[in-house]
DNA sequence: TTATTATATTTGTTTATACAATATTTGTGT
DNA sequence: ACACAAATATTGTATAAACAAATATAATAA
């Protein structure tokens, strides 16, 4: 029978590799467009928000690297005039980020190649198989 | 009915958040011995061919990131006597890779530690569905 | 009010990574 | 043998990431 000491230990370097693969994928159907998988999905996160702002503390929780370098990120998406940045003004502490018109349309011309690019990724499996695994990688990345 | 495009979108996202999130752990344990997951996968995968050499091609597709500064990561391996790097004899163009005694020594002292970190990352799956996750993995990872 | 602590962001610095360009050696065809 | 292409590894350079320290504002307590 299998050890699961061996088991776990493949698992997790099977996850750190599908996981590098996945990222090295998007970045090269990203590289066309000068941006970092990074910047992209801040990009999308400030979609997601619909117009609403969005504070960097709370763009940094759901970003993909834990790193804290929230701010040049953002600096560079502001360079490129894809975001905006304000401080807000209840808590100066805080800045509000909004993404531009010119961001939200660099996101348009990017979701059909990306979607081609995550359909690629994923095309070993099925369906259900995407199912399954989106289930099993939740319960680990949702713990805590 | 959930499209599968969203599908496709999330399962994605969660694999670059679980990678990382596993990453960052192996890291953090990694830290104190001050050698990075790199360099450890590396020492891993020499130790497993049980004193043959490896030459960098080899190392490098084993490897977890792409990255092609394999000699600038087996150089810092070098100047800590991890490991020793020789020109191959019958083909001048390769270097063969052998980890060394103290290297073997590094990798047992943190065996213990890494099976518990890799435990604590998958401690939310039951054995079976760490299998399960491991074959979808697989799945991904094997294709091409 | 004045310290003190907590929160939110930015900046500095070191190291790692990606990518391209450059050797160096080997293999192949003429 | 010679030129040319392929294989292998290294180096240069620009950018990104990790981590710690610093700044600025706000909240709390004495």
């Amino acid at each position: 029978m299998e050890g699961s000491l061996e088991l776990a230990k493949n698992t997790v370097v099977g996850l750190l590799k599908a996981g590098n693969k996945a990222e090295e994928h998007l970045n090269s159907t990203l590289k066309a467009f000068e941006i970092s998988l990074q910047q992209f999905n801040v990009l999308r996160i400030l979609r997601g928000r619909k117009g609403k702002a969005a504070n960097l503390n709370t763009v940094q929780k759901r970003m993909i690297h834990k790193m804290s370098n929230t701010s040049r990120l953002i600096d560079k998406l502001i360079e490129k005039k894809l975001v905006e940045r304000d401080i807000c003004v209840e808590n100066r502490r805080k800045i509000e980020i909004f993404i531009t018109k010119k961001g939200l349309q660099v996101l348009e011309d990017l979701d059909f190649k990306i979607q081609k690019t995550e359909a690629e990724i994923l095309s070993p499996l099925n369906f259900d198989e995407q199912k399954a695994l989106r289930a099993l990688i939740n319960k680990i990345t949702l713990k805590n």
